[in-house]
RNA sequence: GCUCAUAUAGCUCAGUCGGUAGAGCACAUCCUUGGUAAGGAUGAGGUCAGCGGUUCAAAUCCGCUUAUGAGCUCCA
């Protein structure tokens, strides 16, 4: 005789026990048809699950996030079904929700076609309308081994035998399709009523690139048509954002054939670039950073002591000359340690942050180049802290606080924190590694900050925490990171004299803020659109005359804006006002001054700002006070009063 | 690196069945001097990513190479 307890705390008996769809019709046929899942004691169940003892019970529908993802999942179970219809010799492995959608993987003779992907769609809608009914049954796993063997889905199979022996298997039935799943899925396949497949590409098997690449098609999955259309309105408009369209709509950099994963920066990029830079300057200055310059091309012996060459050879470009051999510097720190090793250090000297704004090249995999995201030639805003175990802690610390600060300058707000921890194949003591990680956790719990651990993805020399954001389509891209090495200055002999006169090894703290400049200047165009702050702006503002008649004072007034150091252009084309405003408002001038008889006879400008708002008409001295507080305020994100 | 797709004018793109290319924008010249998101006319501009093959004939079909895109792997 169980007795439920809905959410809104109401509580209902029944004499025997009923199904997660029993309840739901006795508290109304609306709500049994909207069903899709419940939540029994927190676990999430189908609908046709039995309650016997008293539990507490909330009923998913569409409108629940849980509701959303059983859809997809079963969304991801009706392609599968309608793929092996069309194509008998396919065979299922895996299909999990993802951010918005999911994917099957399948294993097939030949990829498929786009053409493919059309049909399975059109047989998932006739499949969707027949109204299957999905069911759940309870196996042992050596019937479930058995029975995908029977349907000569070895994948599968390869998957149940890697679950203990003893444990209970389920497997979900609609029509004559079978799939292992833990589930929960929808009670019937009318339920699937908004779906799009969006993509199909080759997908290693488990994830390994040793073995065989499987056939994934992506796909996304909504409660409704609506929300469907909605999301694809949401992607559309994500991909206006994209920083390569948006690089050369506005002219920031170009790439070519002649040198893949190289940027050409052109003027108005580099105009960024180069704000960015002495902002960097300026804070690392004011951080306590000493900034030094190494060579970009050093002998190979360098990079066989450090430990890259053994490593990271195949991604290093390297020079050859009659007798010796070299390579283009990959990373800065090797090079850190020669300046740190220039003369006998104390324990006095440390923390030493040494800091350079390092060219880099990498001879990344030329599938993974992508616009300025992912580049082989790049420069870090880099530095090395050498200090001692006890400073770790601090120095986190402090760096953290410095990265939270540059962001904030930025408007960056959604930022992703990750902790990597020890991997397999590593050096160093337990006892530094738990000590290490155990600081860098430390530094983001003190902070309050949410992060995700990412186990065995540190570096072999050491723990890390990466600081990344997400570009226009919800890809994460790592910036900055800061990460503790044991290895690297012992292999490269740094040394300091402690208090009592020994000579110990340092800890090098590897960090960077904005990674690379390039990655970092390509997640800014996506961030602002294009529409950079004034204190970015490659132009922060054109002035503009109606007719020639004004061409002089706007030339005077263009000058008395260059003197007090802002980066203006005049326009004086034979053009009409409104084209040259269309002008430059497609290309993101934060303002644009508007010159005509009236504006010379007051001795004023009349300023439009770059959302269309007229600011009206004022002196040039009011304009540059104006300018001067949207520059001072970077891009801060100015809460309204 | 792997799978699939793509590559046509400076940009965005069209080009049917194989018959040696077209639009809009941009650019140049001229007219127009116009007050807040496109004034008008005329003109120039490409041997269709590269190499090879099939064919009387290739932007179009086939192969290879390069680059790009999506995803996978990788990312010190």
């Amino acid at each position: 005789m169980p007795t439920i307890t809905l959410p809104d705390g109401s509580q209902r008996q029944f004499e025997q026990a009923v199904t997660v769809n029993d309840v739901a019709m006795s508290i109304g046929p609306g709500l049994a048809k909207a069903a899709l899942a419940g939540t029994v004691n927190g676990d999430i169940v189908d609908t046709s699950f039995l309650i016997e003892d008293d539990v507490e019970l909330a009923i998913i529908t569409e409108r629940d996030d849980a509701g959303l993802e059983v859809i997809r999942h079963s969304t991801a179970h009706l392609m599968a079904m309608a793929t092996q219809q069309l194509f008998p010799e396919a065979q299922v492995t895996i299909g999990p929700i993802i951010e918005d959608g999911f994917y099957y993987d399948f294993a097939y003779e030949r990829a498929f076609t786009l053409e493919d992907l059309a049909q399975i769609e059109k047989r998932m809608e006739e499949l969707a309308k027949q109204d299957l009914p999905i069911t759940r049954e309870v196996m042992s796993r050596d019937d479930a081994v058995s029975l995908f063997e029977k349907m000569g889905e070895k994948y599968k199979v390869e998957l149940i035998e890697a679950i203990p022996g003893d444990e209970e298997l389920s497997c979900y039935r609609q029509g004559e399709f079978v799939d292992l799943c833990r589930g929960p899925h929808v009670p019937n396949t009318a339920k699937l009523k908004a779906f799009k497949l969006t993509k199909v590409a080759g997908a290693y098997w488990r994830g390994d690139s040793s073995n065989a690449m499987l056939q994934r098609i992506y796909g996304t999955a909504w409660a409704n048509k609506k929300a469907l259309k909605a999301y694809i309105r949401r992607i559309e408009e994500a991909e206006k954002r994209d920083h390569r369209k948006i690089g050369k709509k506005l002219s920031l950099f170009h790439m070519q054939e002649e040198a893949p994963g190289m940027v050409f920066w052109h003027d108005s990029g580099w105009t960024i670039y180069q704000v960015i830079e002495q902002y960097m300057r300026q804070q690392q200055r004011e951080n306590g950073y000493l900034e030094i310059k190494t060579p970009q091309v050093v002998d190979f012996s360098l990079w066989e002591r450090s430990g890259h060459a053994d490593k990271f050879g195949d991604d290093m470009f390297t020079l050859h000359t009659e007798d010796r051999d070299y390579a283009v510097k990959p990373m800065n720190c090797p090079c850190h340690i020669q300046v740190y090793n220039q003369g006998l250090r104390s324990y006095r000297d440390l923390p030493l942050r040494l800091a350079e704004f390092g060219s880099c090249h990498r001879n990344e995999p030329s599938g993974s180049l992508h616009g300025l995201m992912r580049v082989r030639g790049f420069t870090q805003d880099d530095a090395h802290i050498f200090c001692s175990e006890s400073q770790i802690q601090s120095e986190v610390s402090e760096f953290i606080d410095f990265l939270h600060s540059v962001y904030d300058d930025f408007g960056f707000e959604e930022i992703i924190y990750r902790l990597s921890t020890r991997p397999e194949k590593r050096v160093g003591t337990d006892e530094s590694w738990d000590k290490a990680e155990k600081a860098l956790a430390l530094a983001l719990d003190n902070k309050e900050l949410p992060w995700l651990e990412l186990p065995g993805e540190g570096a072999f020399y050491g723990p890390k925490i990466e600081f990344s954001l997400k570009d226009c389509i919800g890809r994460v891209w790592q910036l900055g990171t800061i990460q503790v090495d044991f290895s690297m200055p012992g292999r490269l002999d740094a040394q300091y004299v402690a208090e009592d006169g020994s000579r110990q090894v340092p800890v090098m703290l590897h960090r960077a803020i904005l990674g690379s400049f390039e990655r970092f200047i390509g997640i800014l165009i996506e961030h602002y659109e294009g529409a950079f702050p004034s204190w970015l702006a490659p132009t922060q503002a054109v002035i503009l005359n109606i007719t020639d008649k004004q061409a002089e004072y706007v030339k005077k007034v263009e000058e008395s804006l260059r003197n007090r150091g802002f980066r203006v252009v005049s326009d004086l084309r034979n053009e009409k006002i409104g084209f040259k405003i269309r002008e430059h408002t497609l290309q993101k001038v934060p303002y644009l001054l508007v010159i005509g008889d009236r504006e010379v006879e007051t001795n004023n400008v009349a300023v439009r700002a770059r959302r269309g708002e007229d600011l009206g008409a004022m002196s040039i001295e009011a304009f540059i006070k104006l300018l001067e507080d949207d520059v001072a305020r970077r891009g801060r994100i100015v809460l309204e009063a």
